[in-house]
DNA sequence: AAGTGGTCTAGACCACGCT
DNA sequence: GCGTGGTCTAGACCACTTA
């Protein structure tokens, strides 16, 4: 059976750098299936001298495809091969919850508290909110999970008067808030795509430095009151956003 | 003048691996404004023996600021701090063009070419525009760019019978498309997260592995035609983009 | 030609997870 | 305890840029 995944041969007379060639040959052995998701790569000293190379070279071949999220490593265990995310698509110009979101497809839903309470407000507050510098803000941050897998994380901010207790949220906030006859009419967002930090990272269970949707959102009452000001990050590999357009000025009649 | 930036007593008894501490050091001095945009770190050789570190550690800690995008390193020359970037904002919901959003904003805009012309269509552009297995493709490729700094990666595929002569497009696709009096009136947009690979991260001049936002669009004519099929590749670093929201079925009326 | 970053090595020790 | 990944070193050579 175990035939050595690589061999010195294989870097025989080729071009480019060494690790590069490594990081190609794994990446195939990948998309050929013969390392299949979940499956473990063996341990870099042994992959060091099946190929020749040393550990130090090896090893940045590696972290390149732990970069690329296509390896993870598990320090005291072992290198393996990314399982796949599969793929959510979302409307973002309506304004669902996610755990509605989630019923729809038939999927769970979890969520991992990370702070629920009343807290003095940051200055990002203050002003998303539109708070006096005495005001206190309840703060509701999460980690929303499906299936198991952690897909992104959730910080809402509301003022007092929206929300006197945060402990009372237990799934969705919507449906606290309408109960309360709180119904946002309206909602502003603010997308962009950020690399992931260590503890950002470490929460959606991903390698630092993947790619992440950051989505701010503003909500408004009827009465013009902000509602919500929630700051998301979604994880880049496992959402899809689709956005139905208008006609813009240039594409329509010139007096409208 | 020429104090050294750091020096070994930085690194007596601190806590956790060299290369973090070092990374935090020049990350401070970036932050702190001891460092400028444009402003050249010693020499590698000169950092490993002003901090007593040996150059791999030194290098380490240096590349994953080039990988946080606060720092360039050029072959043969040296390495600098990052230019920063203003952001962008844009609407997202408008079906406007590059072109015309820039010049509303004052700034100039120059666009690279990477390709236009006919081509054989890719099995992606088979099933997005419907076509046959003997038609042809129109492609439009280009790096676009403002006040010199590239923004965004275009890939734009039309059936031949929308754009029979790529190469009249010399500015707006939008303005060529409604010279022939084909508008759209309606456009599906998908949006992700990614990292740059190489090829990507090289066009728009950051790091490979750098957040970009990739935005799918396909844009139907009145008679459900489809006029233009675009992939993008937007900077995250550059771009915020802004969504308007209507409200989810759970937040109106039950029975609209 | 000199100086820069880019690649590579052989060998060492540490911190953590498993069994 | 043993095997894994994580960190670190000293020294070498290559490839490119700049002068």
């Amino acid at each position: 059976m175990s035939h050595a995944l690589f061999s010195p041969e294989d870097f025989e007379a080729s071009p480019g750098p060494l690790y590069l060639q490594l990081q190609r040959l794994i990446s195939e052995a990948i998309s050929s299936g013969r390392l299949q998701p979940g499956d473990s790569l063996p341990p870099e000293r042994e992959l060091a001298s099946q190929t020749g190379l040393s550990r130090v070279t090896v090893r940045k071949g590696v972290q390149a495809l732990v970069g690329a999220g296509q390896l993870v490593q598990r320090r005291g265990s072992g290198t393996f091969v990314t399982e796949k995310v599969e793929r959510l698509e979302q409307a973002l110009s309506l304004l669902t919850s996610f755990t509605e979101d989630m019923a729809r497809r038939g999927r769970s839903v979890e969520s991992r508290w990370l702070a629920r309470g009343i807290y003095a407000p940051s200055p990002e507050e203050i002003m998303a909110l539109g708070l006096g510098a005495n005001d206190q803000v309840s703060r509701l941050e999460r980690v929303r999970c499906s299936d198991g897998t952690p897909l992104a994380i959730e910080r809402a901010s509301l003022p007092l008067a929206m929300l006197a207790d945060p402990a009372q949220v237990t799934r969705s906030l919507y449906e606290t808030l309408a109960a309360r006859d709180l119904r946002p009419v309206r909602a502003v967002q603010r997308l962009s795509a950020t690399n992931l930090g260590p503890v950002d990272a470490g929460l959606l269970q991903v390698a630092p430095g993947q790619a992440g949707l950051r989505i701010e959102r503003l909500s408004y009452l009827a009465t013009g009151q902000v509602v919500e000001f929630t700051r998301s990050l979604y994880r880049g590999d496992a959402y899809d956003f689709a956005v139905e357009l208008k006609i813009g000025p240039e594409g329509g009649r010139r007096a409208e």
